[in-house]
DNA sequence: ACACTTTTTTAGAATCATTATAAACTACAA
DNA sequence: TTGTAGTTTATAATGATTCTAAAAAAGTGT
């Protein structure tokens, strides 16, 4: 399996349930964002086997601590992911309520001039909100 | 009252919660971050009387509805919202669960470059996470 | 002031995403 | 194979937010 040595050297054992996740999230070309019960249904429509939801959250949880997966900052009521784990941005178009991905080459270079002290940078994300 | 009028304007009854709460928003040049909890503390603090819970959702819902306050958009378990309705961005401590406020002058000019048939920009907002 | 309608407030209940629990199960190394 | 540390699971608990429906207040006309 590929996703075998992936886990592995994240100190994450690769469990059926963790492997399983993997195809759905990795195996395609394009990335998307989803949230944990629209993930849920993809992986009950893919294969016939039910992973528990606590599970889907802790998983996608050690996904997103291992740098695998993305939150999206944005206020909603569930919370999104996002399996482009590059650097880019969004739209959020408030009418549809839905995401758009920003390339990173839509968005000239950002430059953070302020620094705090003892703090590093660990992401800077642009979130673009659109309307008619 | 000088909170009355802006109500009215709205299409709000100016009582004397919304009026109250108006208070403890707008009465000060330094605009700010705060969850409904600490919404309701600060309340508690200010004046003697006690707001119920659900008036202070309605009425922040409400008042962000006029354009008076600003959702942040960021994953936490609580919702922030901000006084400063102009637009500018964020840091957030990941470790304490803190917002800072990024001057424009701090962040350098950011040019969507990408165009979405018929929509339009309402705002362009950076959050940067910070670790330790 | 009074009567009447509409809006607002309120306490408490309901909802719903997420997290915690603790027992059963699994991977893996000695 | 046996031990143990990590993982899965169903279910319970948590906690922010929303709903409900009755009481209170605000606005309007008389």
């Amino acid at each position: 399996m590929k996703y075998v040595e992936k886990l592995r050297n994240s100190g994450l054992r690769p469990t059926k349930q963790r492997l399983q996740i993997c195809e759905v999230l990795f195996n395609t070309d394009k990335t998307f964002h989803f949230t944990i019960n629209e993930l849920e249904q993809k992986i009950k429509k893919q294969a016939n086997n039910k992973i528990s939801l606590a599970t889907v959250y802790n998983t996608v949880h050690a996904f997103e601590k291992k740098g695998y997966l993305k939150q999206i900052p944005i206020n909603s009521s569930e919370t999104y992911f996002d399996t482009n784990v590059t650097d880019h941005h969004h739209f959020y178009d408030l009418k549809e309520e839905k995401l758009i991905d920003l390339e990173n080459s839509d968005v000239g270079p950002i430059n953070i001039l302020k620094k705090i002290n003892g703090k590093k940078i660990k992401s800077v994300e642009v979130l673009v909100k659109l309307e008619d």
